[in-house]
DNA sequence: GCCAACGTTGGC
DNA sequence: GCCAACGTTGGC
């Protein structure tokens, strides 16, 4: 099976990419994920070793901030059972679990790569991100998208 | 604050 | 099941 490729969308400031980079071993739950679309990409695509931009949304400067490797298939989301989580979900159960999330390492931060950088490739074209009114917090990147991306920012820093 | 996009809710 | 109203996302 081939790796697939991922953008996740959190917003600095409710988990920004620092606060993923301080997480013991950079690793964190990504939770809070509360639609159908989102969550079945985790609960049917996503897979360990899988890779993913960390997109910072809704704020200042929105876009790319680093790189994350799925190191947990997706499982239920624990904040859902919790009434003092603001993602609590009265519909969901231990036995019945709606929401799920998957576990993510930091790779690495990346220089950050705005929208506005984005939108001059013609090569990333096809990217949900840049799609006018997109609100899919987890989308699904070509390979030949994320490989651009991965080139240009080899280009940026060179070894 | 504005507004486009679009998912969810609820009356029928 | 339809669909209008409503709420949320997210860039600007």
């Amino acid at each position: 099976m081939p790796k697939r490729y991922w953008l996740l969308k959190s917003e600095p400031a409710v988990f920004g990419i620092d606060r993923l980079a301080a997480e013991p071993g950079a690793r964190s739950a990504w939770t809070g994920v509360r639609n159908y679309q989102a969550r079945n990409f985790m609960r049917d695509d996503m897979r360990i070793g899988d890779r993913a931009f960390f997109y910072h949304s809704s704020c200042a400067r929105p876009g790319i901030a680093g790189i994350v490797e799925v190191t947990r298939e997706a499982f239920p989301d624990p904040t859902q059972f919790d009434p003092s989580s603001e993602y609590f979900d009265p519909g969901a159960s231990v036995e019945r679990p709606r929401w799920l999330c998957v576990e993510v390492r930091l790779v690495r931060k990346t220089r950050p790569i705005g929208l506005e950088e984005l939108r001059t490739h013609p090569e990333l074209a096809g990217m949900g991100v840049l799609r006018r009114g997109n609100r899919l917090s987890i989308q699904p990147v070509d390979a030949a998208e994320w490989r651009f991306l991965c080139e240009r920012l080899a280009a940026a820093e060179p070894a």
